[in-house]
DNA sequence: CAAATATGTTACCGAACGGTACGTTGGCGG
DNA sequence: CCGCCAACGTACCGTTCGGTAACATATTTG
């Protein structure tokens, strides 16, 4: 009853091994969420590809709902510690940071099992807004648009917000067309397109 | 047993009533479909909405697949049809017939209950490439390409497929970041961003 | 070692899913 | 007026879905 352990040192983190059930599940819930659609997957091929069993999936997340949502989480985290990354492989170029991000999109966009933003498809796959996975998603979306007009801003855009949409709309468009189109989609303008609009943004 | 009716005189179309169960359904999934996705909506709910019964509906379609790629093939082929008539609005004058297009769906983006392209979304839906709705999704997308580099081609572009290509990253964006960041969304800079890119591969 | 903590095993639940066998109705032509 | 046939409804099917209860078994960790 009495939860008054003095807790001394501090406590080991969470995670021990690098096979722990939760993690595994998580792998397999992100493969295949991703590749197959998050509707599309039910518990048990998760489970079943993860090698562990139902409760084990329940004692970590309290729903599926609840697992779309982490897996949301994970994706988006990375991808914005991705665009992070690039943007700090060239500092104080903010153009040539962008570069990077499209040389990088377009690259994945033009592969043939190329299936887009799961953040992205998840927003489609769940239009409720007041659902937990939709929230999340929102949620990176924002970020992301932040940081694109951060990004537009040191490019010295006169409009910032409105450049860094702008570039919002041909990343969104990649990502659709991506996995729409396949290799040789309309994705593969974008870094021409990109770099016309920039161009376009900076002249006024 | 023997069908050798004569038919002599030309048989009575199908339809006769505009209350068909069928059309009542097709609506009914169509309104569904789009606002809350096609895996979310059920067979049932369908039919209730329809004010119709289960077997009504598996008279006029053989699976929930073939209503889906039913579904896709009218709201593509309505969607083609809605470009085709805003081109033929402003004969000659394919900018002209573009704004339009950029107009109409930059107001509809910004709508706060916008769900983006119904076809774009299937595709999202159903990743594999053999399944019927996504093969239609495919096709109405090809053929909205198509249309776009032939656009681009009478604006005088020296790379039509190119061009093309662009607008429809932005495009597609649109349809994306309006269903994710609804009313002052990315969306709000379609026709300036259209604008500046189109300048941009015209003057080259 | 002993006490937690994490996991596996098995069996199950109610609801919703896509789909169907079969009876009923209603309108039209002979 | 009657028989026929297409159109529709009632009631049901087997399966899969997300989720859980109860208990046995490792695996750490103090």
């Amino acid at each position: 009853m009495t939860k008054r352990k003095p807790v001394s040192r501090a406590r080991k983190l969470p995670e021990r091994l690098p096979k722990r059930a939760a993690e595994r599940i998580r792998e397999s819930a992100r493969d295949l969420f991703y590749a197959r659609g998050i509707r599309a997957v039910g518990i048990d091929e998760i489970v079943n590809r993860a090698g562990v069993t139902k409760p084990s999936l329940y004692r970590s997340f309290a729903s599926k709902d609840e697992l779309t949502a982490d897996y949301l989480r994970h994706v988006g985290e990375e991808g914005l510690a991705r665009f992070d990354a690039l943007v700090a492989a060239d500092p104080g170029d903010p153009r040539a940071q962008l570069r990077r991000w499209l040389t990088e999109l377009q690259q994945k966009a033009n592969r043939s099992d190329y299936r887009g933003c799961g953040t992205t498809n998840a927003a489609v796959e769940y239009p409720d807004r007041k659902h937990p996975a939709r929230k999340v998603a929102s949620d990176i979306k924002k970020r992301f648009r932040a940081r694109l007009t951060a990004l537009a801003a040191q490019m010295g855009a006169a409009k910032p917000e409105r450049l860094g949409d702008a570039l919002l709309l041909l990343f969104e468009g990649t990502y659709a067309s991506g996995q729409i189109f396949g290799a040789g989609g309309p994705s593969r303008v974008l870094i021409e397109a990109a770099d016309l609009m920039i161009d376009g943004y900076l002249k006024r």
